[in-house]
DNA sequence: TTTCTAGGGTTCTATTTTAGAACTGTCAAT
DNA sequence: ATTGACAGTTCTAAAATAGAACCCTAGAAA
């Protein structure tokens, strides 16, 4: 499978793993979101390729989640910014941080903890439900085939 | 970098990515989530080819995200279904997914809807502060060092 | 008894991606 | 006139992936 195929899965997962779903998307944003805004900044913190930086820089640029503004001409430069779009990757990027912090630390213990600027406190995130509230789990959620579904086929390819 | 060294990184974000950073193995925990769990019906539901199929499930065991379980001797034929550490991701396949809910979809709409079994309705995940209950945003997030920091370096190379 | 099918892989070659390093070009400061 | 910062692009070699074919076990069918 091509990545552009992944684009057009029906399928709001394939969709968002087309945009982030490569090593080098997901460490880009998590500097992202560590204010890192310029070519430089990403290429000495990463250590990426700057042919990959490149390439992977423009593509956030084409999806929407980063925006390139010009902060000097001669020569132009630019950093790349999140757009709203981007911001709104947050809870992914919070949630995947929060798993290695319960599953994938060794005795050193958290790189990095987390204040909340609103009730000064270090915390974890939680995923709940924005009806009632409960923190979610899979056992209790149970998946409808949406507007957008695939039409079932007769070969049974799964549809989402 | 190799995906080895992302494993040993100073950061939950990067070891996290190290087991499902790339496109198959996120692909192949939405199937699970589906409960899918068999070689030939991940096979067949996502087109993957067998050889990257079997890699990506070996390394899902080794991490511990995934469990072979027998389901009938000769010839040994296996399950495989999510350890409590593989379904601690349910947050980030959650987020995900919700992510291209908002941002991805076509006009159709959503191809799945999510519907909770506690208060029976549909829903969205909504990711907010284990201590005050507000829902979190990137803005309202303080980062600190925490025990597991990388030590500072005279080269400034970024720390998480 | 030979053949077929299902399930779960492994092996092979060709194509794509990625890594790593070097190169380009503009401008500012020394 | 040279050096250095910044933001890339271009090159070759190494690794990962795609796609197809092959292998093995065992039960069912012909």
């Amino acid at each position: 499978m091509k990545w552009d195929a992944l684009e057009e899965e029906p399928c709001s997962l394939a969709r968002t793993v087309a945009v982030i779903g490569d090593r080098w998307s997901l460490l880009i944003l998590r500097e992202c979101f560590l204010r890192i805004r310029r070519f430089d900044e990403f290429q000495s913190s990463l250590g990426v390729t700057r042919h990959l930086l490149a390439d992977r820089l423009k593509k956030l640029v084409r999806f929407g989640v980063l925006r390139k503004i010009p902060y000097q001409d001669a020569p132009k430069r630019y950093e790349y910014i999140l757009t709203q779009k981007g911001l709104d990757l947050y809870p992914i990027i919070m949630s995947i941080v929060h798993w290695g912090n319960v599953h994938m630390v060794d005795s050193r213990g958290r790189p990095l903890l987390h204040e909340h600027k609103n009730c000064h406190k270090m915390f974890d995130p939680v995923m709940v439900c924005s009806e009632c509230g409960e923190p979610l789990t899979a056992k209790a959620v149970h998946v409808h085939p949406g507007p957008g579904a695939r039409k079932p086929t007769r070969t049974g390819a799964a549809a989402r």
